[in-house]
DNA sequence: TCTCTCACTTC
DNA sequence: TGAAGTGAGAG
């Protein structure tokens, strides 16, 4: 049940989603979006029951789950889940800024090499249990379905989201580390880089162009990453953070406004000893040198030309739209002045910046009771277990989406009409290996194909459905080979040396035969597996996949359940493998938009999906149909899961759990053992 | 729309 | 000093 009063929490209007219900914030409804998890696969065992529930039934069983999770983790010999005791609280950083992009609908440039956000993302977090170890994550999610255009100085609706790119979860470098340390000081992601490269190697974030994203904090109460899958997620977004990705900026006044604020971008302000104007007058100056020389060899010199360097030159024959630009800068400067930098856009956004979690165990209630309570603002407290259902969140978009004025750039603040762009850069090559950030990363793809497939074969009563579609190829923590390097600073026990073994632990986890070859995977980037290649192709066979996340009845406890149950139950060496495709079941936070209720008492999702998700090519493949490389796969795999029934994974799913959780603890121990060793670490940054 | 190079900046 | 992060502008 909602409540209106939402509509009063400065957060209910969405200027790119106006189709949702006007009563709940977008930012409820991301944050009521479980968090992305690599390849959280369910067992076979389980999928029977979490089916059943499936179908249009909020009241999903998570207790139950919650249980399998403590069983879970006790069989891998993890402590039991310490009682909640703390009860963090959030606050963006520089939300004024934030405020000032968001008025204007924040643009966010993407390159092949990488860029970072700015504003950078940055909380500061409260509430910790000082003592205990936490690990601080974030990712974006599609904020919708749409894709936008820059037209007529706003953003429109310019049809369907393309395919989405695989979902990665960064993880904060200092993670984990303890409650005090992080509340010691602000948490920043400024590292985190954005990249529209669906090959990309770095870890970085992987988005597409003129989409809409929304940035989520999450925060882990887990000593260790490695029981991420384990533990339970907070959830925390700020709506004013949302942005469109753009390969180069299209809103003048973005521009200007990160010119104006980005200390790397000093340059192009216009403060007169600014490259711009340098780079203008040198151009000219040349140009006037060349023309001049020209005019004296020809012996016929203009004589109504202007001194080398003059501004009238500079202006006319250079920058014929600068001064217009430049006024308007200057205006934007004064207009920003005047507004004071405490002004926050003077939006009705509250005192209290302290995002507010949508309050879970006990609130079943619906996370809208949670926001229209909070007095302040714009984030949102997840809900961990019974999310808002999506009332109608559309997955049509709309023929228009930027009505609202403040996102119009022209609209309030006579944007010039219609400069279109500004071009947009990414620093040459990218040949340069930067920090390489700790991240997560599912084979977001597998997941959309997945719900593609549940789409297009027929499974309109999966709409809506919470995610657990049957995939292939799954890894249960997946880890960027860029993570090998950092994960030594980032992680105490992960130091230089436990490189490879990160790295076979991933492999083991994702598939080596967990008995007899506990470390065969070497510590390579090779060793991993991307998803990048799979997603290109199936998105090149034009596979729908889904374009935006939705919202799950339940929370992230159940998440945890599922993850537990993904590593206990996926196991084999196959199909965990990307390279080895054997369908099984998973969870995945990203699914489709979808409205369309379940049809009462049809097929689970699980069982549904299961026959009808395929699994993707093998990497090495040639585009192929999915379904064709599915059974491809399985046929050379042996197909212990073949394209499959329905909960078809085994006769012994609990065996089958329980012997891959035994090889993890292996692992697991392996890694805590030495980093019994190493040395500790210091505080977050 | 996107990619790349460039000059400029911060750190 | 140089790596890395900026938007401009050309293609």
């Amino acid at each position: 049940m909602r409540e209106p009063a939402l509509a009063a929490s400065g957060m209910a209007y969405h200027p790119f989603f106006p189709g949702r219900p006007s009563d709940l914030p977008m930012s409820a409804l991301l944050a009521a979006q479980p968090p992305f998890f690599p390849a959280l696969a369910l067992p076979p065992g389980l999928s029977g029951s979490l089916g059943k529930g499936m179908p249009g039934d909020p009241g999903l069983s998570v207790s139950a789950l919650s249980h399998q999770a403590a069983h879970l983790r006790h069989l891998k010999g993890l402590e039991a889940e310490e009682a909640v005791e703390d009860d963090p609280k959030v606050t963006l950083e520089a939300k004024d800024l934030w405020d000032q992009f968001h008025k204007f609908g924040t643009e966010m440039v993407i390159t092949k090499s990488g860029r970072r956000m700015f504003p950078p993302f940055k909380v500061r977090v409260s509430g910790l249990d000082k003592k205990a170890k936490y690990i601080l994550l974030m990712d974006i999610v599609a904020a919708d379905d749409c894709r936008y255009k820059f037209h007529n100085s706003r953003w429109m609706v310019a049809g369907k989201a393309d395919p989405e790119m695989p979902k990665r979860m960064y993880i904060h470098p200092d993670s984990p580390a303890t409650g005090e340390q992080w509340m010691s000081k602000v948490v920043s992601f400024h590292k985190l880089k954005l990249t529209n490269n669906i090959s990309d190697k770095h870890g970085f974030t992987i988005l597409n162009s003129m989409h809409k994203y929304q940035p989520r904090f999450h925060i882990v109460r887990a000593n260790d990453i490695l029981k991420l899958p384990y533990s339970t997620f907070r959830t925390y977004v700020f709506s004013e953070t949302d942005f469109i990705a753009v390969t180069a900026y299209q809103n003048d006044k973005i521009t200007q406004l990160k010119i104006d604020n980005n200390p790397f971008a000093k340059g192009f302000r216009d403060t007169g000893n600014g490259r711009r104007e340098k780079r203008k007058q040198l151009a000219l100056h040349s140009l006037r040198t060349y023309e001049e020389a020209e005019g004296e060899e020809r012996d016929d010199g203009d004589s109504d030309e202007e001194p080398p360097g003059s501004a009238s030159a500079s202006s006319r024959h250079t920058l014929p739209a600068s001064p217009l630009y430049s006024e308007r800068s200057r205006d934007d400067r004064e207009q920003r002045g005047g507004r004071g930098s405490g002004a926050g856009g003077g939006e009705d956004r509250g005192l209290d910046l302290s995002a507010k979690e949508l309050r879970s165990p006990g609130d079943r209630a619906a996370a809208s009771a949670a926001f229209s309570a909070s007095s302040s603002s714009s984030s949102s407290r997840t809900p961990e277990r019974d999310a808002p259902r999506h009332p109608a969140r559309s997955s049509s978009c709309p023929s228009e989406a930027s009505r609202h004025p403040e996102h119009n750039g022209a609209d309030k603040h006579h944007d010039p009409a219609g400069k279109a762009r500004d071009g947009t850069s990414a620093r040459g090559g990218g040949g340069k290996e930067s920090f390489a950030p700790l991240t997560v990363q599912t084979d977001g793809p597998h997941a959309h194909v997945a719900s593609g497939a549940l789409h297009n074969l027929g499974f309109p009563g999966l709409h809506g459905q919470p995610f657990f579609a049957p995939i292939n190829g799954s890894h249960p923590l997946f880890l960027h080979p860029g993570q090998m390097a950092m994960a030594s600073g980032a992680f105490p026990g992960l130091s230089a040396g436990m490189g490879p073994l990160l790295a076979s632990m991933s492999g083991a986890l994702g598939g080596a035969d967990a008995a007899g070859a506990p470390h065969g995977v070497p510590a390579s980037s090779a060793a991993l597996h991307f998803p990048g290649l799979p997603h290109h192709l199936l998105a090149s066979q034009g596979l729908p996949m889904s374009a935006f996340g939705s919202l799950f009845p339940y929370h992230y406890t159940y998440m945890a359940a599922a993850a537990a149950a993904a590593a206990a139950g996926a196991g084999g060496p196959a199909h965990r493998h990307p390279l080895f495709g054997r369908q099984h079941l998973r969870f995945s936070p990203y699914s489709l938009p979808l409205s369309t209720p379940p049809a009462p008492g049809g097929p689970g999702l699980l069982a549904a999906g299961a026959a009808a998700a395929a699994p993707p090519p093998p990497p090495a493949a040639p585009p192929s149909g999915a379904a064709e490389a599915a059974s491809g796969v399985e046929g050379k795999l042996g197909g212990a899961a073949s394209p499959a029934p329905p909960r078809s994974h085994g006769a012994s799913p609990e065996r089958e759990g329980k012997s891959e959780l035994r090889s993890i603890q292996r692992l697991v121990s392996g890694l805590e053992g030495k980093r019994g060793a190493s040395p500790g670490r210091g505080s977050p940054s």
